[in-house]
DNA sequence: GTGCAAATTGACAGCGCTGTCATTTGTGTC
DNA sequence: GACACAAATGACAGCGCTGTCAATTTGCAC
């Protein structure tokens, strides 16, 4: 049979509530009974029940993951995003769920309420792009749901983890400016996702920090996705003065490139140097493997549910925390000849 | 304020064990009664609390998806088989979470154990590799949680779902014989896992049919990976009498041989052909778009869940469900010339 | 109608825990 | 040692639902 909260107290000697509050770690317990009540429950191998502890305690212990699967064509991205959300949520014994919530058409909101009347999350962690829907983070307001964001763009009024891209891409450019390169193209990302515009302003702030004046027709609009950077490379190579170097705005778009440089005859890097970003696993699988920044997706997961979980166990209002990036040097980009 | 079971049946007019048999789709209810309940739980938007009715009732409304983090490359086929699965939960109000299982080590059935007396699922997905761990499997049938697996070895004793892989490797290589190929050389999986063992299977059935002899320097050992892919390819090339087409086990492998050849400047597919399985997004993105089998993931995830909730649900036991493939024909296979 | 079995409905306790508030114990002061 | 006060502990009800079993209603044969 089960063992029970009261089959505790019994063995420790003490009363239920006791056990309970050592159970939830509450104030205003002796270390000598906190030990003994510690030491019955793990001599009895006890497991609280979470579904009366929620009843009893109107919270559900549980942690639920959004993401936008209909934008979000990096699934890498967001499964590991997922495994450090759920390190994070293990390690204090909450549950994680995640729900997908696609934000198109006028009833997401709708679809936020349901997912909180049906699960009664304690708290929900945001993916990008959803971070930056205001109807959407109004609404969680309104109903009083914590909530932290991994990448939100707006750093105010937000719990999470950020990184700051804008000085990645920039130092990325850098990078390339420093092997000699000056015709560098860019190939951006989705328009209005936060990782697009700080890729493409810091692309544009060093181009700018080299006196460069900016050739529109070197930034070509993508869509995250490998068929993207193919389509945007094959335009870049068809222009009269063709780019010495590319800088997609993630490692998918950079692999389209290489793809298509491949395709052209162009060899990478001694004709073409090619830079990506995020760091996915195909980056250092590739051949010539990728240079790129390092954006480290799990652990952001897990900082993002750290934060958020410091509010729901009553321990602080959570901040948004700033995680570094690091300029992974590999063999698609040289200095140019 | 919540409305409970109790205010939809005041304004019912009934008892509130009545409501409960309606919510819980119990026979010996009246339509007209039944009629009522339903109307009053619309009118009153009523959303059962699920940490009661799990106390309540001893059961959790849970769903675990177990996968192995360690020895799966292809996190896209996992994440489309969540998708499934999640769908599949919804679709009967049941919650699902996911959980990573490493099967490294001897403690995995101690760690199966502690998920399941933590979190008490109702039932467990099996995903590959662990749909074939026989100590896994012997404790989830001594603790009698109902499991269902996706594309298990055996299909003894197993409810879920399958493909028949190996009839579709054989219709793959087939494919290539029709083009005139003889010199096809295979890219197999990692060696224990099923789908590995079901696509070399397949392919030798395929070779054996067309009078051809077995040549052992044809089939090379990969790991689903892009970067074994490459590998391989690079050590196929490297042949005397090189192949004139290429059978990877999987998308991310023929990927990378498709890669390899474009770096010996070999053409796909004039110079060589290519083609995979399972077709993930990346497949018809590339160029030229890889020849694969359909596999579809998500839908397994979907059907594999749906035989556990008949279980869960007592509506019968279940069964092992097979899905077809489909044989993608693209533009990286061609006619040998 | 009457009698009987089957179908339908309801009363009530209790699932395992925590919130509230009362009680007991400990601590420091004079 | 008596007192005031804070800290620690406990008693008890109740969270919202379902299982059990009893009560009532219905359907049907005669």
């Amino acid at each position: 049979m089960r063992v029970r909260l009261e089959d505790v107290a019994r063995r420790a000697g003490v009363s239920p509530k006791t056990v309970s509050r050592v159970l939830n770690d509450e104030a205003n317990v002796t270390d000598a009974t906190r030990q003994r009540v510690t030491a019955a429950m793990e001599a009895m191998d006890y497991r609280p029940l979470s579904s009366a502890r929620s009843l009893a305690g109107n919270r559900s212990f549980l942690v639920a993951m959004l993401y936008d699967n209909n934008d979000n064509p990096a699934s890498t991205y967001l499964a590991e995003i997922q495994d450090g959300v759920l390190e994070a949520c293990d390690a204090h014994r909450y549950n994680m769920m995640v729900r997908p919530l696609r934000m198109r058409g006028d009833d997401f909101v709708r679809r936020l309420d349901a997912v909180i009347s049906d699960h009664h999350p304690d708290g929900i962690v945001l993916t990008p792009p959803i971070t930056d829907y205001a109807p959407l983070l109004k609404r969680l307001r309104e109903r009083q749901v914590p909530f932290a964001s991994v990448s939100p763009m707006s750093r105010v009024d937000n719990i999470g983890v950020a990184m700051d891209e804008q000085l990645a891409a920039r130092t990325m450019v850098e990078h390339l400016l420093s092997l000699g390169h000056r015709r560098i193209a860019h190939v951006s990302g989705i328009a209005d996702h936060g990782a697009s515009r700080w890729r493409l302003a810091g692309y544009r702030e060093a181009m700018a920090g080299a006196g460069l004046a900016e050739d529109p027709k070197l930034v070509v609009q993508g869509a995250f996705t490998f068929a993207s950077g193919v389509t945007a490379a094959r335009q870049l190579f068809a222009l009269k003065k063709r780019p010495t170097a590319v800088f997609a705005a993630n490692d998918d778009m950079a692999s389209g490139v290489m793809w298509a440089a491949n395709e052209r005859g162009l060899k990478v890097p001694q004709d073409l140097s090619v830079c990506g970003f995020d760091d996915i696993p195909l980056a250092s699988q590739l051949w010539p493997a990728l240079t790129t920044i390092r954006q480290p997706s799990r652990e952001m997961g897990k900082v993002a549910a750290l934060q958020l979980l410091e509010v729901l166990r009553g321990r602080g209002n959570g901040q948004l925390v700033e995680i570094p990036f690091s300029l992974e040097i590999r063999n698609s980009t040289a200095r140019l000849s």
